[in-house]
DNA sequence: CGTGAACTTGAGACTATTCAAAGAGTGTGG
DNA sequence: CCACACTCTTTGAATAGTCTCAAGTTCACG
């Protein structure tokens, strides 16, 4: 009981964005397959190499991404994973298990067993259903980003990219509309398959057209309903009502 | 039997896809989900509003397609099913439920039962586990490509569609090394992210250069571990050995 | 043949990249 | 507290990549 408190707890989050997925979650108990808890003060990559595989990477506070450096020597960067979210693991995990992992400075993360989380998985439906819905609707955004990135120009690209940040940290946000904005613009570019001048440029005309606002660490979209229509953004997440 | 032997027959493409995936097999029967074959004789789309949530679709012979139309008014092209495949089935279907599916003409299709598919597929450990292969080669095949779409310029893009098509056209191939090219430009430039146009004269060039031949309907790569190394492309199909 | 769809080619416009340099913010050590 | 190093952002100019528009060609098919 003790280890439970303890347990969610130091899962903070990952409890708050699932409660925010499905509507009852107080039974959630991932104490048993808690490992530890660890926190970066510089930028950490995990190399797929590594020997990673036992352990599951839950976000407890700051950011983390997905990537991969190709042959062409530029990165390609697959995901981002704010607050709550699992980093390293899916149900039919094909294509995520190349991708390397960078947990930026600032990150806290929790290590999950991976043998008893799917043990845990097996026994709770609850559980189960929850991060079922987290997949899915990860899926479906990281779908509907690929279709912008691969057949439209740069700033809907990077407008398609910032809703899908808010919606990231919607579960963690304080609602004056200020999200967290923990990438460069190099990591924003490699995420978009646009350099990191461009991206500057496109951010700032955003700017410049009061459609955001930017300070340090953050921006604000001055009218998400606007910016949504503009590109046929769909939400996805059970966190967020649909507008 | 008498069912089964009709059945294989008209799945002939499908069982040759599978079989090429498990080396055995031959107990495979689908009879009793078949609901019937259709042929197409010119382009036929397949609006997902439309009540196909029924019917799954494999490929008998010739080629189909996933879309999408974007709000921009670009077709957006997600992947290309070639003999064999099945159109509009995954495990895990989020994703693909909101595209389209166009058959090219010429293209001939079985039809079969959601319900007793699946009804089958949970009593044949073979059949699943076939499928698992299959799904899990073509999900890793896309997100490759992904790749190379947000992150790389055009001359990567439409090599790296040409190594794909090859590949998915692997199990249906005589090996003089022609493969078939069902796709107009305009299609390749939807599924690539680029023009017809600028499709046209990457292809042109390659062609200049003696990386490619071409005749009608069909392409033919000249050396495809040059190609492969070109752009760091991974085989992950089991019915083709690795170089 | 004539028709239409697909392919080819050129010229000019636009988009995004590269290279280069300067500015702004953060952290560190003296 | 300042000076310094460092990373990130901003801006400009030149170049490369891709698109648009428009016209012409080829080929299958009725």
């Amino acid at each position: 009981m003790r280890q439970t408190s303890r347990s969610t707890e130091r899962l903070h989050a990952f409890c708050r964005r699932v409660t925010a997925t499905s509507r009852n979650a107080s039974g959630l108990d991932l104490s048993e397959a808690l490992k530890g808890t660890r926190r970066y003060s510089s930028d950490q990559p995990i190399w797929s190499e590594a020997a990673r595989a036992n352990d599951i990477y839950i976000v407890d506070q700051g950011c983390a991404y997905n990537f991969l450096i190709l042959s062409s020597g530029r990165r390609y960067i697959g995901d981002v994973f704010g607050p709550g979210a699992i980093c390293n693991w899916r149900r039919s995990d094909s294509s995520d298990a190349q991708l390397n992992i960078n947990f930026k400075a600032g990150t806290q993360i929790s290590a999950l067993d991976f043998n008893i989380f799917h043990e845990v998985l097996s026994e709770s439906h609850l559980l189960n259903n929850a991060l079922r819905r987290m997949e899915v609707a990860r899926e479906l955004r990281r779908s509907q980003r690929t279709r912008n990135l691969i057949a439209q120009p740069a700033t809907v690209r990077v407008i398609n990219l910032l809703l899908d940040l808010e919606d990231e940290w919607s579960h963690s946000l304080q609602h004056d509309g200020w999200v967290p904005l923990p990438l460069t613009q190099e990591e924003m570019g490699d995420l978009l398959g646009l350099t990191q001048v461009h991206v500057n440029r496109v951010v700032r005309q955003l700017e410049r057209d009061r459609c955001i606002r930017r300070r340090r660490g953050y921006f604000c979209i001055l009218d998400r309903n606007r910016f949504a229509d503009q590109i046929d953004y769909q939400w996805y997440s059970d966190g967020r009502r649909r507008r």
